[in-house]
DNA sequence: TCGTAAGCGAGACGGTACGTCGAGTCTTGCT
DNA sequence: AGCAAGACTCGACGTACCGTCTCGCTTACGA
């Protein structure tokens, strides 16, 4: 969906962790100059695992970088060499999560119906509803999450952005539809669903939602 | 909005927080045995202001008891004697915030529109912008919240679901309409805006979103 | 000994600990305005049990604040809430350790030796041997530290000056022998042994130093 | 002063030294089939400089590898490579501390009361007296520094034991006075000052120690 | 002259303790 | 009984060192 969709090249958490490893430690990869024992690879991925896998468990707001680094098999210290705090821990390890497949058939619909299934069905097979939620709550009052959320947030927004100006090329759609509002609105009853009705996202419900989105509420004629 | 609205007598809290009552001591009410110094109504207010003002400044995670406790000049007894944690607390005082006015112009475009755009002024001019998140982002991962979180919502969403089947009834919209759904896509672009962009709320949003919902994306013809 | 002799009634330490709660939360007892719930004799006990406990066990260099909560059945936070760190803690544990006796016999060498000896017997029962030295040594480097320590030697001191100024007033010494200098010269090889030899202070000791101090290495005649 | 004397050829540290280098690596001055780059001599001195430095600046128990290393300009390794903990770094760079040259006058007073002053002066000069109660006091609740320790504290006694053989040679002190009780009661006060009264030790206090030491605290009659 | 073996500075590693803070509970004296 | 105040236990926070372990490099020796 929209919001959580990831690039194919799954290139933009590497600029996203890079922003991170920058303001941590001055950049690392780049620089030929960097000295000392190298961070581990090994350890790294140890402590996203571990915590997608407690996000999963216990949720946001109680997960701890202690039950973190415990379950990771590491110390403290490691976690905050990398992380300055658990909220860009969780929003690099949420990156880690698959995002969608966009689908090129040639017709509107189907794009929206095919990749929204595929995606909902990968959202209820991983924390992506979970996890997703509790980031966002926090945007408002921490402008540092609201920048770090945004990219991904981008991202997972373009292939709809895509979907429609090739129905708009294709004559599907009028020249003057709002493509963002038209994005928003597809996408608009699973952000319903998951923030305020608490629901399961079923991908049995993508179909009525974009008959209705594309044809419109009011009785034709 | 839908799932923030407010039964218009206000009585939905006032269940909520004697269910609260109920469940800490044992039900006072109605009983005439009580005996002792009565409860402050006084220390109740400041409360709940309090804990609205820290919450908008603050949000949800960095808000803590203590903090309550202080700014309303209370000790912190005296709010575990009334809420058994922070959280009902906060939805306590999160259910205060105002919800929309109704209205019933006798047209569907109509009725939506300026119901959304009292909401809208409503919602900036008030910290619910910042609030509903917060707490949104919890309820994945605690159901306690999920439940007390519920009758909110509900009672927010019903003036919708009203709206369209008056709608209905006038033959507006089609009998077969699904009206849970109808309300979710009208109200879906707001919620993708808040939660996914962080975008401003803007009132003059509503007229596109509505016309769009209502006449849908594509090309009539 | 001088340095660690107690006066009978044990106020010296009382004092101390005063001047310590008063840096921390500005004096308790005194004020009568003092509100909330009032901080536990038994937890302070407690704590200072498992503080001389583990002094015992362990040492002063590896007794760990953590250690001393967990034995003393506590939490951290009360530690912390009436010493600033575990220096002033293990001040204030060694405080506790008795002092000794002062003897008045009429004659000055049995008052010395009485005191000296049951002191010294004393010593090796408690662990008063392995805790002194770990504070004094920390001395030149912590001035609080120095402070804290100052009345808990010039107390332990001033039963020795009040022998030797009877043994004065008696005739026993001379008029213009320096008593403070006395008091060092007979406690002196105690000194030596505990910090520079590391042997076992045995009460066997005591009569030859006390011998030898009074009558002088020389050679008479 | 006798406990802190040091040997005149100062190889009582290089003993130490190889010891230590011995446990560390098998052995290397003797055995010619060593390879490999060889052991900087200068990071060596560097590293005990620092040590020294940091000793008196914030006393033993503050002192960290961490901050030796990052002072010496030298790598963490470098330094455990050579000393297996930081017990024997911090011993070796106290022993590099100056002793006291044995003065033979052929007179008991003169010898112990030049032997004294210079020492003293070299005490106040040096920082001889913040480093070695740090030490001392770890003493009692550490066997191993005990060990590395006692050598130390015995060459620095040994010229005193001398001073007092010289005399009994010459017959001006009785044939059967203690020689080793002797000693700790010339050093005694000085040792009470260093550790219990932390006053300053100034050379003038040798005369009058000396005197009441040798002749003892009795009337004569 | 070149490989190999050890040393080097740098700094990350898993741990442990630090001193602080907040949650939810309990205990004063007073209303 | 209620109240404000504030101490209580518990447990996580983020930091600092410990002693160990790589890195990429430098330095001597022996083949």
């Amino acid at each position: 969906m929209i919001w959580e969709a990831w690039p194919a090249d799954g290139t933009l958490m590497g600029e996203l962790q890079m922003a991170q490893a920058e303001r941590v430690k001055g950049g690392r990869g780049g620089a030929p100059g960097s000295t000392g024992r190298p961070r581990s690879e090994e350890a790294h991925q140890a402590i996203l695992d571990a915590t997608l896998d407690l996000l999963v468990e216990v949720g946001f707001s109680s997960l701890t970088v202690e039950g973190v680094a415990q379950r990771a098999g590491v110390g403290k210290a490691t976690i905050y060499r990398r992380w300055p705090s658990k909220l860009p821990l969780v929003v690099e390890a949420f990156g880690r999560l698959p995002g969608f497949e966009e689908v090129d058939s040639g017709r509107l619909e189907t794009d929206l119906k095919e990749t929204l299934k595929t995606y909902l069905a990968n959202f209820n097979a991983t924390s992506l509803g979970a996890v997703f939620p509790s980031l966002a709550g926090e945007r408002a009052h921490n402008p540092e999450l609201s920048k770090l959320l945004e990219p991904v947030a981008r991202g997972r927004r373009e292939p709809f952005v895509r979907i429609f100006e090739r129905a708009r090329e294709r004559g599907e759609i009028s020249e003057d539809v709002d493509i963002d509002l038209a994005a928003d609105l597809v996408v608009g009853p699973i952000s319903v669903m998951l923030f305020f009705r608490g629901g399961t996202l079923s991908p049995k419900m993508v179909g009525p939602i974009v008959d209705l989105a594309l044809s419109g509420i009011l009785k034709k004629g």
